[in-house]
RNA sequence: GGGUCCGUGGUGUAGUGGUUAACAUGCCUGCCUGUCACGCAGGAGAUCGGCGGUUCAAGUCCGCUCGGACCCGCCA
């Protein structure tokens, strides 16, 4: 027997007891007569002695163990004398006293310490992943995504979702993500691809009267990875038949609320806040608001117009927009050079020109474009702005995508420097009402938001010719505190719709044929009405267990360069395995 | 594809172009029967990511390269 005891279960009502336990050498103190070990395993750490007196054998095998070695010791539960009991541990009033200790691996120094406060850099930590998942800050986010996917589908269960797989290896599809290919033994010159999401599947097990469907899903979308984006990850997968958007997203809020209350204790307020896509643009400059605080940007193109600064002006007669946001009550907070240098830098990647400031005073404005101003429209700013003195206002002027994606950033930049986030607070926010379609630079064609099958508005179908990137998508995202965990939409399930779709972003009737022709046909079959979403596990992961890193909440993870540094994935492979697949890559080894 | 930052004993850091690369921690050995950040004494451990260049002299400057982090593009 290795064990019968967890050290996380002792306590003093354990005194006297027995046990076996069974875990790794936290640490060991050697007092030269008595040997004190700190055993861990998944449940906790307990205090082990080994005493001479008790048993000279296994005091001399203790001797020998160091940390991190695996053991087995049986030894009986001891209240500590008083002086002895250790008031910073949750069980340091208690100590097993061991007679009998097996070592069951020894341990070679590990290259930090297993414990929660470590310095040792991501890029060790994931050398010796299984290591470093030993550490109890760690272990506790793996019990967090057990208990969230746990949750999840004891939720979906009980309303008679049915939990169905579907395949990893399937047809690449040209819209969307790049695909993670797979070649074929059997057909040479073709390819699986990884699912970039069960979309297709899960449409077509609404057509097959499965009803109600849902899936713990691996997607795998070959793209540049960022924090909070890996090129595997998991979603919480759904669809259900006889769909009804108001239904079905009270039901979505229902399993969010249900989910805090499980993992968080935290008692959600429905119905959850609500924006469209064009509202969240204008206010946050983002379609993933984080809504824990304020700081919204306010258009002023009108009275930057009338200004004498000429681009401000210009900006205006090109169509695009002058907008601002009023860091209250902070002009003392930033120098002239901190505003012209490290809040300019938040925003120049996104391409804006120029980052314009004004500080409001008692009766005056002050800064470079102060003089551009007269009286009268700087008595508009300030209505506008509702500034006060002492407040630092912000401006970009430019095309209407970089002013939002600019003052976007800067206000996110602004919210975290500044400390105006609520971190305890957990803002659920839907995003309704996206664009159908967006227009592609690239490739001269619209290109679908979401994707093809998503259900477009039907009182904006008239536009879809003449305009159609105004046309509005029945689509929807779920937000949280700035992330975006997941988005869905009601589904086309009419073959002519669906058609009239792909017309729209220029597919031929061969090639929408060939790619998504069995789709098509299932919906000649009675298909029903049919919509979900799909939620990101390791986002809703990261976020309730407060990991900066998508990384921290994935056992094995990949790194920035998308290879994993534990097993040295990818890898080349024998030119055996390349001449079974029918590939050479030769011409790519120069 | 582009940008910014980082790479020095096991780990984390310091290190004006100039002797034997410093500090903390860990590790090893010895001593120690109530420690829990155990203590005390001693010791080992680095081709400063790699290659090339500048220089009398490079951890330090320059170029390239590899690896990592973050961001832009990309991510229906």
């Amino acid at each position: 027997m290795y064990r019968n005891t967890n050290c996380g279960e002792l306590s003093v009502a354990s005194a006297s007891q027995t046990v076996t336990l069974a875990g790794w050498v936290q640490k060991r103190r050697d007092l030269g007569g008595v040997i004190f070990i700190d055993l861990r395993d998944r449940s906790g750490i307990i205090q082990v002695v080994f005493n001479p007196s008790v048993s000279k054998e296994a005091w001399s095998k203790a001797d020998k163990v160091r940390s991190e070695y695996c053991l087995s010791v049986t030894g009986e539960v001891m209240k500590r004398a008083e002086e002895a009991i250790n008031p910073k541990v949750k069980n340091g009033d208690i100590e097993v006293m061991i007679s009998d200790i097996q070592v069951l691996n020894t341990s070679k120094t590990p290259p930090f310490p297993i414990e929660d406060t470590i310095d040792a850099s991501e890029d060790v930590r994931l050398k010796y992943r299984y290591l470093d998942l030993r550490r109890p800050e760690m272990l506790n986010i793996f019990k967090l995504r057990s208990k969230v996917t746990r949750t999840l589908r004891r939720f979906l269960d009980d309303r008679e979702f049915l939990d169905i797989e579907t395949p990893i290896l399937t047809k690449s599809t040209p819209e969307g993500a790049r695909d993670y290919l797979v070649p074929s033994r059997v057909h040479p010159g073709e390819f699986y691809a990884l699912p970039q999401s069960p979309q297709l599947f899960k449409q077509l097990l609404m057509a097959s009267g499965m009803e109600k469907y849902y899936q713990i899903a691996r997607c795998f979308r070959d793209e540049d990875l960022r924090a909070d984006r890996q090129p595997e990850f998991t979603q919480v997968d759904i669809e259900m038949s006889f769909f009804e958007v108001d239904k079905f997203q009270a039901m979505i809020e229902e399993m969010l609320v249900n989910l805090m209350k499980e993992i968080k204790g935290i008692d959600i307020p429905r119905p959850f806040q609500r924006l469209t896509y064009a509202q969240a643009m204008d206010l946050y400059g983002s379609d993933k608001p984080d809504t824990r605080f304020d700081l919204k940007l306010i258009d002023l193109t009108d009275i930057a117009a009338d200004s004498t600064l000429k681009v401000f002006k210009e900006v205006q007669e090109r169509g695009g927009q002058v907008k601002a946001l009023n860091v209250k009550g902070k002009a003392s907070h930033f120098s002239r050079k901190q505003v012209d240098e490290d809040l300019k830098a938040v925003v120049t990647p996104y391409g804006a020109k120029g980052l314009a400031w004004l500080k409001v005073e008692e009766n005056a404005m002050k800064g470079p474009i102060a003089k551009f101003f007269d009286e009268d429209l700087t008595a508009r700013l300030r209505e506008r702005l509702n500034a006060e003195a002492g407040d630092l206002l912000l401006f970009v002027a430019d095309k209407k995508k970089i002013v939002a994606d600019s003052l976007g950033a800067l206000r996110l930049h602004l919210g975290k420097t500044l400390g105006l986030i609520d971190e305890s607070a957990f803002n659920f926010l839907w995003i309704t009402e996206f664009p159908l379609l967006a227009y592609s630079e690239e490739e001269h064609r619209y290109l679908a938001e979401h994707h093809p099958f998503t259900m477009p508005f039907l009182e904006d179908m008239d536009k879809i010719e003449s305009d159609p990137g105004s046309v509005r998508a029945q689509s929807y995202d779920m937000v949280l505190n700035g992330f975006e965990l997941g988005s869905g939409s009601e589904r086309i399930c009419n073959h002519a719709m669906q058609e009239k779709m792909f017309k729209v972003l220029g597919f031929s009737e061969e090639r929408a044929e060939q790619q998504f022709g069995f789709l098509m046909q299932a919906f000649e079959y009675g298909t029903p009405p049919h919509g979900g979403m799909a939620l990101g596990i390791d986002r809703i992961v990261m976020l309730l267990a407060g990991c900066s890193s998508l990384r921290d909440t994935i056992a094995f993870p990949k790194t920035a360069s998308a290879s994993d540094v534990l097993t040295h994935a990818p890898s080349e492979v024998s030119d055996a395995q390349l001449n079974e697949l029918h590939l050479d890559v030769a011409t790519l080894l120069k």
